[in-house]
DNA sequence: ACTTGTTTAAATGTCAGACATTTACTAGAC
DNA sequence: GTCTAGTAAATGTCTGACATTTAAACAAGT
């Protein structure tokens, strides 16, 4: 792979991080295989090696990228990847061509851990989780007609999500709320989004919503489990 | 706070980032404090004005702290640090005094995260999942009669937890067994490890492997479920 | 042949200094 | 008082030279 399939970038060290992330995480290289030198980076993007050693340096705090002081830099296997970094979420967000595996991956770890939060948020909540859950689903409410609000309704669809995970009052947990973005955003690149859909998420959503406001865990569980499998539906894992 | 209180550091960037990082974790520093200046860091510490910068790059990147060209470097609060990150796990491995805020959210998460996992394990797990857990599992117990092999008693701990995370077969779940170290290994500074406590924390863990063995999921939960109750007693959370 | 040691090239890592940019504060004009 | 210009101080960037590490090529000695 070379670097003349890329687009051109302008501006920075974090657009040349993100593109070059963006081509891995597309699976442009293969794990093993020997990344462009710094140099060759800089003559081609036409910026300076600090401004490559600065995006190099993002690569390899995510674990895409293993460099050496004489070898070179080598590709990492998916497997070394830091999923959970806030940067990598960035990164994958907008990516159309998400890596199927990785969206597996994420939709599997989200159908097991999310039941889980929604109970432990219908139990944690205070009036605040709330209305953060409430503003979100009313947002999605209303973008929900119109086939032109998609990115606004997935925005409130991320912002229900996230404040589900915030909710469980958990620091853990809700540091794991990055990786609902790049997840609900290839949902969207996915699916028809057609009106019965919607309407459908919408009803599986609100189930969430009155468990938490109820504190009743076991019921929440159950909902967030039923949101996900229509999620599976439209990101096409099942059927 | 000044750099005055801590320790000499010698070699490299990635040590002067775990001294300071550590300091951070110990909450040497308050949310929305004032960081120490580049040029003071260097002057105190004897290194050049890259390796400072190579440091704090990395202290910005996991969240501890927030910098702004004319402003300076400020620390942020303990709710955006990036406590999945695997430099994260890193440097609380080994912090004698780990805030005990962070090791009741550690705890909670566990608790109600790594029954699920090992419910996905027992479901999930190959062979050589199953060699993994057998070997560390064995360890654990060669290790669990005298009290010099403390130390490494826990890496067998450590590494039984991780390969159930790894027996999950879930890339995003595999991640989160970074946190495992700094958890069991705070374990270790704030339990007795009396030999009854040791004889029964060996037996819940037996009960783990072998319903994963048996591909019993729901045993595995509460196997799972069960041995953190005990840690939960050995943290002193409870009791 | 096989090993061992030396050299050479090429890559990343480090340093030092000057300069650019952003920000907050201050003094002064009106 | 309020706005403006200026100044100081902090991080960000660029550049060139040098250091260090690695791998490969090569040359000797056994």
């Amino acid at each position: 792979m070379t670097l003349d399939a890329l687009p051109p970038h302008q501006g920075g060290a974090e657009q040349l991080a993100r593109l070059l992330a963006q081509a891995l995480l597309a699976g442009h290289w293969q794990p093993g295989d020997v990344f462009p030198r710094e140099l060759d980076i800089g003559a081609h993007f036409d910026v300076s090696r600090n401004q490559v050693r600065n995006a190099l340096t993002s690569l390899t705090a995510t674990g895409l990228l293993e460099r050496t002081a004489g070898r070179g830099t080598l590709v990492r296997e998916i497997g070394d990847w830091h999923l959970l970094d806030p940067l990598m979420s960035e990164w994958m967000t907008g990516l159309v061509n998400l890596d199927p595996q990785l969206v597996r991956a994420i939709y599997a770890f989200r159908y097991s851990a999310e039941p889980v939060v929604a109970g432990l948020a219908a139990q944690e909540a205070q009036a605040e989780d709330i209305e953060r859950l409430e503003s979100a689903f009313t947002g999605m409410e209303k973008t929900a007609i119109c086939a032109e609000a998609r990115a606004e309704h997935a925005e409130y669809d991320v912002a229900f999500h996230d404040a589900t995970y915030r909710a469980s009052h958990n620091l853990v947990w809700r540091q794991m709320g990055h990786l609902l973005r790049p997840s609900i955003m290839a949902l969207i690149h996915r699916s028809q989004h057609r009106t019965d859909t919607l309407d459908d998420s919408l009803a599986r959503h609100r189930q969430v919503l009155d468990a938490i406001r109820n504190r009743d865990a076991s019921g929440a569980e159950r909902a967030a489990r039923e949101v996900l499998r229509r999620t599976a539906i439209d990101l096409g894992i099942v059927n």
